[in-house]
DNA sequence: CATAAGGCAAGAGCAGTGCTCTCGTTTTAG
DNA sequence: CTAAAACGAGAGCACTGCTCTTGCCTTATG
């Protein structure tokens, strides 16, 4: 689509790289509010000021390193999937993926489920690499059909048209249940996962690996994985 | 304890509690991250530098509102409480009244349960200050007894003796396996509100309150409330 | 091939920040 | 009453994000 043909393209492409890859160091390193764009600069042996031909502010340089990250997570999420596994067995997997992930990588997962940052959330890109999780755990639902209908637990009616409606516009192909069901582990593990990486389970579960595995199957149980 | 002798005292005490109440007022306009000691002595009309003979630095300051806001959510959720009721309602007030403060102090929320701040955190007061909600939590649980067995699903060794371990310590009277499933729902209800005030449901569950109450009703299931 | 146009790096500069130090003044305690 | 401590204000340092201007160099066009 947009290959590179000129040198000063190749060039260009090469330092935004070159930009991101240390910012993505300097914020190993101390969090994101640490990251400042001199910093980046001198690293770089190139003056403050030429930073800012390749991202407008210092906030553009942030939502590329979240959409990178998003990036990231999926692709350690589903690359530890094996489509042919027993679901249970996959949902075990891609949740032990983005804890490792989470784990390996706390600053960066701090930028995509820690406090927004004040100007960027909105735009949509976002969204789409933000669900990538979420549509892979959807699909191992959806591979595990029938599932365990557990204990009855109608959904009021508001949640259910609320649930009936997502599923239609994402296409997931799941009943309002299911998908009540996805977004409850879905959230389930995401909170598991920030818990333990800022530190709210350092006096009680600590460390968090015990209990993460013990909820994961708890998780499996409640989707209804067999 | 720490009366108030002299006029001085009183001056001092007021002085903090208007920085920190000016603090907490840009707070909720901009988030942690704009809070800027300058601009609070400006609104304050005193000079900048005054502001560290009240607070040896920002992130003390920042510490001090951490404080402040454990105790204002663990105040809400015990306000909100009703010894008598049931169990299962009370569950449902607690979880009520902590969605209800973090959605109406959405960026005091992320101080306690968003990214961490670099500095902080460790200090040993925090622990007790954050751990009010949970304390609540348990003592319903242990108020909910017996809890319903659910489906059998027997702890590993592993995490048996650490949550044996951790109960002792913190007396808290419950079971390993109670204790587990305490951790996990509330993890779970913090992951749920997290996901809420941050906007992670923006395209799904939004508004929230319907996924919400679905969740709060499943977690009393599963921690075995009746 | 020459020339105009645009991409580019660098420097100076502005407004803002956290924080420190010093200097008078005021309040407290002995 | 006096010495000590607490205090407010100002200047100043090092740092930040960001803008503007200047001059160079790579493109694309005639």
């Amino acid at each position: 689509m947009n290959a590179i043909r000129t040198a000063r393209e190749r060039a260009r492409a090469e330092l935004t790289h070159e930009i991101k890859q240390e910012a993505r160091r300097q914020l190993s390193e101390a969090g994101s509010a640490q990251l400042s764009l001199r910093s980046v600069a001198r690293a770089l042996g190139m003056a403050s000021s030429a930073i800012y031909r390749y991202f407008p502010s210092r906030d553009e340089l942030l939502t590329a390193l979240i959409l990178d990250a998003y990036d990231a997570l999926g692709e350690a999420a589903e690359g530890a999937d094996l489509p042919q596994a027993a679901p249970r067995e996959r949902w075990a997997l891609v949740c032990g993926a983005v804890r490792e992930w989470a784990v390996a990588h706390p600053h960066e997962y701090a930028l995509l489920y820690g406090t927004p940052v004040p100007g960027y959330r909105a735009p949509v890109e976002t969204v789409a690499a933000g669900t990538r999780v979420l549509r892979r755990c959807g699909e191992i639902l959806l591979a595990g059909r029938p599932l365990d209908p557990g204990l009855p637990a109608p959904l009021e009616e508001e949640l259910d048209e609320q649930m009936r409606g997502v599923a239609e516009a994402a296409d997931l192909g799941l009943t309002p249940e299911e998908l009540t069901r996805l977004l409850l582990v879905w959230s389930q593990l995401f909170g598991l996962v920030t818990f333990e990486v800022f530190g709210q389970f350092n006096g009680s579960a600590d460390p968090a690996g015990p209990l993460f595995r013990h909820a994961v199957a708890r998780m499996a149980d409640f989707a209804g994985l067999r």
